[in-house]
DNA sequence: ATAGGCGCCTGTAAGC
DNA sequence: TGCTTACAGGCGCCTA
């Protein structure tokens, strides 16, 4: 599923496609999912950036057209059975492909996020500016499982499913500790993890699992997914101590760790 | 405030 | 073999 790896890759991979081209329309049948999108069209694509696991493309006008990919959402140069919206540009055609339809498309005025909450509340870049006390503290805060505080967007923005179950590996934490039972010591090592994790998945660009759900613009797989120390491994080999990887439902997500080397 | 569960989606895999 | 059911999950929403 994209995560900050994912979102980052495409981003890097889009915006030499994009900047400076005109949109001229945005062909779809789903006003629901991609809002305003008539907003975006006759506006030139003038940056590319990233908030989380949201797209931001900055318009001409003073538009800005912002992107979710949702679980399966993804860009593609071709057309696909699951093409579910046509951008027509000046120089050719650029589909947004999503099989379950969780991926969103907003048209705003630069900056107003206020019908995308998530967006406005994110908490900050992991790879941006990170710093420790307020992570620590908002640890301290709470109560829930380490797994769901991470699944909130609010500690650090674009962690999801596979990025918190590797980081807490990394960590060497387990999914289930309530914040507030970490350590400095413990709260440290899971800042350390998110950063590294993070940044060794964005330097192979992103994982591509077995189901190739993710895939870029230009079909290249991401690499990081033979990294995978926990992720999609139930039953086989924790690769620091050899005991077999659980898996079990935290906050309603599938979470694999080693029960061994995750205290 | 918080934690759990459901709904949205559809392709794939497991089970009978 | 062919059908049905379960599952994957980012996020919003509802409830206890």
């Amino acid at each position: 599923m994209p995560e900050l790896p994912e979102v980052e890759t495409t981003r890097r991979k889009l915006l030499p496609l994009l900047r400076g081209k005109a949109l001229l329309k945005l062909l779809h049948q789903d006003p629901l999912r991609y809002r305003n999108t008539g907003e975006a069209e006759g506006k030139r694509v003038l940056d590319l950036e990233r908030r989380g696991k949201f797209l931001l493309f900055a318009l001409t006008e003073g538009k800005e057209m912002v992107v979710h990919l949702g679980m399966t959402g993804g860009f593609r140069k071709e057309k696909t059975p699951h093409a579910r919206v046509e951008f027509v540009l000046e120089d050719g055609h650029l589909f947004f492909h999503d099989p379950r339809r969780f991926g969103r498309i907003w048209v705003v005025k630069r900056g107003a996020y206020g019908e995308i909450p998530l967006l406005a509340r994110l908490g900050p870049e992991p790879l941006g500016a990170f710093p420790f006390p307020p992570f620590y503290e908002a640890l301290k805060g709470s109560r829930k499982p380490l797994k769901a505080l991470l699944l909130e967007q609010r500690l650090a923005a674009g962690v999801g499913n596979i990025y918190a179950d590797e980081a807490l590996f990394r960590a060497g934490l387990n999914p289930l500790r309530p914040g507030q039972s970490l350590s400095e010591a413990e709260a440290f090592r899971l800042h350390q993890a998110l950063r590294s994790v993070l940044e060794e998945a964005v330097a192979l660009g992103g994982s591509t699992l077995s189901d190739k759900t993710y895939q870029q613009p230009d079909g290249v797989p991401g690499g990081f997914q033979a990294r995978h120390a926990v992720y999609g491994r139930k039953g086989l080999p924790c690769p620091r101590c050899g005991g077999p990887i659980l898996r079990l439902r935290v906050a309603g997500r599938g979470t694999h760790f080693c029960p061994r080397c995750q205290a």
